[in-house]
DNA sequence: CACTTGACCTGTCCGC
DNA sequence: TGCGGACAGGTCAAGT
């Protein structure tokens, strides 16, 4: 679930406590969440400093200052929480965290810093990971090589939109969505969102968009992001912020979830189906399907 | 190459 | 109450 908005704020949140923190121990107990081929990370990370916290698509990347980060997807189920001084950094304990007593039976992974505070990586579904990566050779790995545009950024435009979806003409719009190296950081819930905001049909096939809906789509795909953003992100089940706590979008959201609801628009109920072998959210009369161009 | 499907995992929910 | 199966969704490998 942690899609751009849920990764941004975990990001954000890191940002405020890790930076200048020294690592003394590190643990870890799936080794397919933390891969140590082809160095020991422990020995290799015991020692250096959190130089930044920077995010990429639905990657954050913790750069150290020993020339190598930490790169770390969340993927479905992903958590990473910061337990120190809170008081030191003006937090204040949060009442409202969704997380108890910390390691728990989720947590993968964990880092010891010098003053005694801690980040722990949960991952209730075991997808996630962290590598660690050269941080001069990020720009090469292909993975990050191949992400698409972001979509908040502001040399970002719909014609820029229109000349990325080219490449996945034959195939669905929600497909297309999903696919990171179109657009970097949407997931499920906000291609819903988006496409609900655009009023297309989540199985329409790309050829067949028009330019307006391109348009459409290139602004809603702004606003849910930025609505999302100051939300907090989503929390549907897993996904908690630096400190715990919960996004609260999907109390704003119009159609994620919201099967048998009615549309905030004209008030026709939201339908639940599948589109490219994914759980999705519409409005049967705000999107209509149209016929291939 | 373009596109779709299945696997990776665990926890929850639903029907019998 | 127990149990099997479907489902949740990000990404990649494998298949068409």
């Amino acid at each position: 679930m942690p899609e751009l908005p849920e990764v941004e704020t975990v990001r954000s949140g890191l940002s405020r406590f890790l930076p200048g923190l020294e690592i003394t121990a590190v643990d870890y107990n799936w080794p397919k969440s933390f891969p140590s081929d082809p160095v020991d990370v422990k020995r290799f990370l015991i020692g250096s400093k959190v130089v930044e916290v920077k995010r990429r698509a639905k990657v954050l990347l913790i750069v150290l200052n020993t020339g190598y980060s930490l790169v770390i997807h969340l993927k479905m189920t992903g958590q990473l929480v910061f337990r120190g001084h809170y008081d030191r950094f003006g937090a204040g304990h949060p009442t409202d965290s969704l997380v108890g007593e910390l390691p728990d039976h989720s947590t993968r992974a964990n880092f010891t810093f010098k003053d005694g505070s801690q980040l722990f990586f949960n991952d209730q579904r075991k997808f996630g990971w962290i590598r660690l990566i050269s941080t001069a050779e990020l720009p090469n790995v292909d993975f990050i090589k191949k992400f698409g545009p972001e979509p908040l950024e502001d040399t970002f435009t719909w014609q820029g939109l229109r000349e990325r979806l080219r490449r996945r003409a034959n195939t669905s719009i929600k497909a297309a969505l999903l696919d990171q190296t179109v657009l970097a950081g949407i997931g499920n819930i906000y291609a819903d969102e988006s496409l609900w905001g655009a009023r297309i049909h989540p199985a329409t096939t790309v050829k067949s968009l028009t330019d307006i809906q391109i348009k459409r789509l290139f602004r809603a795909l702004q606003s849910v992001l930025t609505l999302a953003l100051a939300k907090g992100g989503s929390t549907d089940r897993n996904y908690v912020d630096a400190e715990g706590r919960k996004g609260s979008y999907l109390s704003f959201a119009s159609v994620f979830r919201r099967e048998g609801q009615p549309c905030p628009r004209c008030k026709s109920i939201i339908q639940k189906t599948k589109v490219a072998g994914r759980g999705t959210h519409l409005c049967p009369y705000c999107q209509k399907l149209q016929p291939d161009k």
